[in-house]
DNA sequence: GTGCATTGCGCAATGT
DNA sequence: GACATTGCGCAATGCA
């Protein structure tokens, strides 16, 4: 046991946790949804370096390694707004006019929203299926995480492995390729002094 | 260049992402903080699955494999509390003995938690500041997930080449081995014909 | 369009 | 006491 199929389990769960994430799709979301941040307190936080979305978060992504990591502005801290905690996201229409000067022209959001009103009995049955789908999104990805490191584990531990078998393997190379020698170098005497070392 | 150092890069990168996990904690919170659901819709979730904290995350964690991936119950669905959507967390002192009949009686909870309004400067200074925590600690992760995912792969490349060089290593040995006991057997002819095949 | 899946974010609890 | 982690709900968006 535990001699050649050892990792291929987890691989296999490794591998199926990424269906199809080579896609290249063009995210060009750079605005981010200004409309969330009325949510609570509507704090101007453009926060440039976590919009990798979709398939750029999976695939190596070779540039990201460059991001500016210490580099987390306080947003603003405005807290004049939201005060009155109430009812703040009640309708996107109502708030966006007011962000309506740092939005780009190009990007007028649709202010006819059908607003849907938080009370009614839809709103919650789709925040309930939403909040559902979200945690079950979220325990995937967690198993997602815990396979890769699992699989780093195991690949490492099997590197180590092989690269213990190329040393065996290159040492008995060498003792062969030392004794071809010495034959070689009896032979070349023409049948000289026979077992002489080896 | 890519010759031979190729791997270490991120493989250091990866290691220093991890600076001390493996310290044994006892969780013991079974509980989950029942609080935090009074804040939106009081869902009885109890969430058994992502419970791993600390330590146990990055540990193989062999047991956690067998995880209940399917089951999310609808988390009982009671769009009757939260309604009056306005104001819902406002304070917790005020809230929580709404859900007093809710709460196990050892698991009072401090009633007088020094009830901050969330008017205060001072609290809008320390959701700022927790807001800002929560996004540098996120970009972390996203980071270290990316880390262990390009680790994973390079160890993934370096396990192919050790297998072919492996795969090298024994055809030249298994050459040598038939070279020398080719050898071995015009030696035993006590001089026969030289240079038959080889 | 409908429904689920992903994702960024803020909040609160909790850990360090 | 400040900062770091983490689970969660919300909203936007992606996707089939």
């Amino acid at each position: 046991m535990m001699s050649d199929s050892r990792v291929s389990s987890v691989i296999q769960e490794w591998v199926s946790s990424y269906p199809g994430q080579a896609q290249t799709q063009s995210p060009s979301n750079q605005v981010v949804s200004n409309a969330q941040m009325s949510q609570m307190d509507m704090l101007s936080y453009n926060h440039s370096q976590g919009m990798m979305r979709g398939g750029a978060d999976d695939r190596v992504a070779e540039q990201m390694m460059g991001l500016p990591y210490l580099s987390y502005p306080p947003p603003c801290l405005n807290n004049s707004s939201s005060l009155g905690n109430s009812t703040q996201h009640q309708s996107l229409a109502s708030t966006q006019q007011d962000f309506s000067p740092f939005l780009l022209p190009t990007l007028r959001a649709p202010v006819t929203k059908r607003s849907i009103s938080k009370d009614s009995a839809e709103y919650r049955l789709r925040r309930e299926r939403n909040n559902i789908a979200v945690r079950k999104s979220r325990d995937k990805a967690r198993r997602r995480i815990l396979l890769t490191q699992q699989r780093a584990l195991q690949l490492q531990e099997e590197n180590q492995k092989l690269q213990m078998r190329i040393g065996q393997l290159t040492q008995e190379l060498d003792t062969l390729k030392h004794i071809l020698s010495q034959r070689h170098l009896q032979g070349a005497e023409a049948g000289g002094p026979r077992e002489s070392s080896i």
